[in-house]
RNA sequence: GGGCGAAUGGCGGAACUGGUAGACGCGUUGGACUCAAAAUCCAAUAGUAGCAAUACUGUGAGAGUUCGAUUCUCUCUUUGCCCA
């Protein structure tokens, strides 16, 4: 016998699939489909383990369903637009296109390595020209439907990117990818109005059943709706203001207004353009960046104005009006009446400027003599010191009464409002998907004629100037349409622009005059299974949330409003951190381990200092390298491994033990299989082994329930089941009858996890086409002879085998013959007896 | 500060609707093979006591419901993630 090769076996295997073309999809409309989407990678130019993981998670999924019968969509593309490109290329002199093909060319095949049953006809690259001019014309319908809109607006502005960035890439007050701090910016931007959808976008999150609830939750926060009220405060004082307006969601504290705070950038502003402190402090506010959370913790600084106040339920009082740098002016109106003793924010202020701090709701186990001290409460309560409104429930029942009194009043009115602001995407970058319009002569919009598209990025740029690329390409930004020279517009679209639509594409990555087919649409979408990182919980999916809608807003092109019908997030992939003496990060590689230390490689006395395990990162050089994994171990045993030692949705360990016993058991896997070949072919038993069938039927069912509820490592661990059972039994029985059978069925049930292997052994006892998944048999589940736990007070004490269905009495009178049991009811009187039929009977007694 | 989740041997982790806790793997220990090592194979492996049969304790801590709780309820501790 041959030692099991598996780089042969596994290259003749891609070999066969692809030359079979055994994972292209037709639509084929007498079967189910099943659409199984990974998030599609970045082509960085290698793949790491995170996506080994989540690759082998999709395919072990689409291999199960494909056996399944049903007609499996399984396709894979190429996020290909994005910064990476552009500064790799700025920095080696080369071309981002060609930079990207080249990465791309040996993902692929690194890809390919690990045997994935992909269908690469359907192979898509966001960045190729028949991508992207398809996005160019849902750009132009999104701008038709005015979904898509240009405002001049504060941008989060990355001064090393030189590039705007959305709130969302906005991280603890940091551009994202740069790291560098975020300036505030004045631009005109091209926005998707994202927020036209919001109460759309939650109600859709009711119904996506199959998605985690720590998802939805996110995005429901993200959407951040919230009820309550718009005000109209009357204005005295020396300016020709008369009201300002604002919302808030606790109108019931209006008794405890202290002052009213304006966004700088609020209408009223305008009156001090020319008031130089005024300038001195809204420039000293654009320097707290504009996240809730930079707010909350910068210090709240106001300018006071002139004007006064007045609380619309208590005539008689007037506050005073500030600007302040905690007021955006993109929530409610700019402007927030400020209620010290129940925002912390409002307390700051108040506390910083001396303003009065009075009490209006008393927590429930307090009495009306409560006085807020040291800090806000925001809490539930009841309304004190608020005339007409004391006693009522703060806030469900307050609120609303204080909405029903305003209105009544004509002084406001019920509003709703959501924190999901509208989608900026104009990127001041070359390598991403240009936004077709022009300008003419007067600035006005042109849409370039579909016949035009698409609007190709020009080549051979010079990205060593800073600043966007494509606002310099004077020839380029020429064009002529209808006869009138205009100028192009020069900035990109994000790239999770090109996110939002990919899955559709997929549907018909051939369809030339149009992003895809309805006929296609129609048989392959939703995504039945999605599958990726939690880290795109928010954006990723609300774009593609949002752009399904969108794109079907007015025109009812599809029959589903959702493009992900279940998701499924997978854990990262985690190894030690070490280093050396002098602090700088080590590679795995670099590092030895002896008894328990760990020691520099060729340096045996330096001592390595190992730090907690984190997801694998290049810049903590915790990375193993999946091609080389490959190459030493095979594919079959890193996809055994990268599986195997915790379920999909927590973080793994990187272990490398897990790795050489992965390896390992294939091994040995190999060598039972020639025994079992051997001994399958010169069986002559009479009559099938009912040990062996019970096995199999048992195993069958329990690998088929771990595979619908995504416990792959339990699969791993089924698949030791059957190696230990198996190689026990054909020590024992020379002679059988159905082997062949049940080894057959269990290869089977491998072959979604090591597929190659599978194969292999498959075709070498004579079975290779029309596999079908095993389906177990019901009556070898439940066991006739069965063991039956006897528990005294609730204590096991002893197990009994009996016959099923075996009656209460019967079994009691048996399990008063135990020694141990006999021991137990000594002397001892029975009170009560718990008989669960088959399973376990429980004796009380007196005592 | 708010929301959501998690806590089980030396480690990763199993346990269907409350019913034999610790499947499976790693590691460790002992043994076989070997001149020796590696590889492989066999055995043991929650803790405590005991030669053993066995007994007691045990799923982060404390309470509760129940004949019976890793599983359900409450309080607390630690920890992770998201939002602030």
């Amino acid at each position: 016998m041959e030692r099991y090769n598996f780089k042969k076996v596994e290259e003749k295997w891609q070999k066969y699939w692809s030359d079979n073309k055994t994972f292209l999809t037709k639509i084929d409309k007498n079967k189910e489909k099943f659409y199984c989407l990974e998030m599609f990678p970045y082509p960085s130019g290698k793949i790491h383990m995170g996506h080994v993981r989540n690759y082998t998670i999709g395919d072990v999924l689409s291999r199960y369903k494909s056996l399944k019968g049903f007609n499996v969509l399984h396709p894979m593309g190429w996020d290909a637009f994005g910064m990476p490109a552009e500064n790799a290329a700025r920095d080696n002199n080369l071309d981002p296109k060609e930079w990207t093909n080249s990465n791309i060319d040996s993902m692929k095949s690194q890809l390919k390595k690990l045997g994935l049953s992909i269908d690469w006809s359907r192979e898509i690259s966001t960045c190729s020209e028949e991508y992207y001019k398809h996005q160019q014309i849902f750009f132009l319908e999104l701008l038709e439907k005015k979904l898509v809109y240009r405002k001049e607006n504060y941008v989060n502005w990355d001064p090393i990117d030189e590039t705007v960035l959305a709130n969302e890439q906005v991280i603890d007050g940091k551009g994202w990818r740069s790291g560098a701090v975020v300036e505030r910016k004045k631009l005109s931007q091209w926005f998707f109005n994202i927020s036209k959808f919001s109460q759309d976008l939650l109600d859709g999150l009711d119904g996506l059943e199959a998605w985690p609830n720590k998802v939805k939750t996110m995005q429901k926060n993200w959407i951040g709706k919230s009820f309550g009220c718009e005000i109209e405060f009357k204005i005295e004082g020396d300016l020709p203001v008369e009201k300002i307006k604002c919302f808030t969601t606790r109108p019931d504290t209006l008794f405890g207004f202290s002052f009213l705070a304006l966004s700088t950038d609020h209408q009223v502003s305008s009156f001090y353009s020319k008031d130089k402190n005024f300038q001195k402090f809204k420039e000293e506010c654009s320097k707290t960046g504009t996240t809730e959370e930079a707010i909350a913790v910068g210090e709240k600084i106001g300018f006071k104005t002139n004007l006064l106040a007045i609380n619309p339920l208590n005539p008689k009082q007037k506050v005073p009006v500030y600007f302040a740098n905690f007021v955006l002016m993109d929530y409610g109106f700019g402007a927030v009446f400020g209620c010290p003793a129940h925002d912390q924010r409002d307390f700051d202020f108040a506390k910083k400027y001396g303003l009065e701090i009075k009490t209006v709701v008393r927590p429930i186990e307090e009495d009306e003599n409560y006085v807020v001290e040291n800090e806000a409460y925001p809490g539930p309560g009841a309304l004190i010191n608020s005339e007409f409104l004391n006693g009522l429930k703060a806030p469900d029942n307050s609120v609303v009464e204080t909405i029903k009194i305003l209105e009544k009043k004509k002084l406001g009115k019920k509003q709703i409002n959501y924190r999901l602001k509208d989608w900026g995407v104009s990127r001041q970058r070359y390598w991403g998907c240009p936004i077709p319009v022009a300008y003419d002569e007067a600035g006005k919009v042109h849409p370039i004629p579909k016949s035009m598209l698409p609007v190709k990025l020009p080549e051979n740029i010079d990205l060593k100037v800073k600043g966007n690329p494509l606002d310099r390409q004077n020839k380029w930004k020429e064009i002529e349409i209808d006869g009138k020279m205009m100028k192009r517009e020069t900035d990109t679209l994000d790239t999770f622009v090109c996110s939002s639509w990919y899955y559709l594409r997929f549907c018909s990555p051939d369809e030339k005059s149009y992003g895809f087919k309805k006929e296609d649409i129609d048989y392959w979408m939703p995504v039945d299974q999605y599958i990726g990182g939690v880290e795109h919980a928010i954006l990723h999916l609300l774009y593609s949330r949002f752009f399904m809608r969108a794109i079907d807003y007015k025109n009812e092109k599809f029959n589903i409003k959702e493009p992900f019908q279940s998701l499924f997030t997978q854990g990262m992939v985690c190894h030690e951190t070490y280093k050396d003496k002098n602090n700088n990060w080590l590679s795995p590689d670099d590092v030895e381990k002896l008894n328990n230390n760990y020691f520099k490689k060729n340096s045996p006395n330096e001592i390595v200092k190992v730090g907690p395990s984190e997801s694998m990162s290049k810049s903590k050089k915790n990375v193993i390298d999946p091609e080389l994994m490959i190459k030493n171990y095979g594919a079959d045993a890193v996809r055994l491994f990268i599986l195997s030692d915790s379920p999909p949705e927590k973080d793994v360990q990187w272990s490398d033990q897990g790795m050489i016993s992965s390896y390992k058991f294939i091994q040995k896997l190999w060598i039972m299989h020639n025994e079992i070949k051997k001994l399958s072919s010169t069986t002559v038993g009479n009559e099938k082994n009912i040990e062996l069938e019970k096995f199999t039927n048992q195993i069958i069912a329990k690998i088929t329930h771990n595979l619908e509820k995504f416990n792959y490592n339990v699969i791993i661990a089924n698949m030791y089941e059957c190696y230990n059972f198996l190689i026990n039994f054909i020590k024992k029985n020379k002679s059988i009858k159905g082997l062949d059978e049940s080894y057959k069925k269990i290869l089977i049930c491998f072959s979604p996890i090591i597929p190659h292997f599978s194969s292999e052994c498959l075709s070498d006892i004579g079975f290779n086409k029309n596999l079908n998944w095993p389906i177990h048999d019901e009556m070898f589940l439940e066991n006739n002879e069965i063991s039956i736990v006897i528990q005294i007070n609730g204590k096991k004490r002893a197990i009994l085998n009996a016959k099923k269905g075996i009656e209460q009495k019967t079994l009691l009178e048996s399990a008063k013959q135990d020694n141990i049991v006999k021991k137990y009811l000594k002397d001892k009187e029975i009170v009560k007896i718990i008989y669960i039929q088959d399973k376990l009977i429980n004796i009380l007694t007196n005592d």
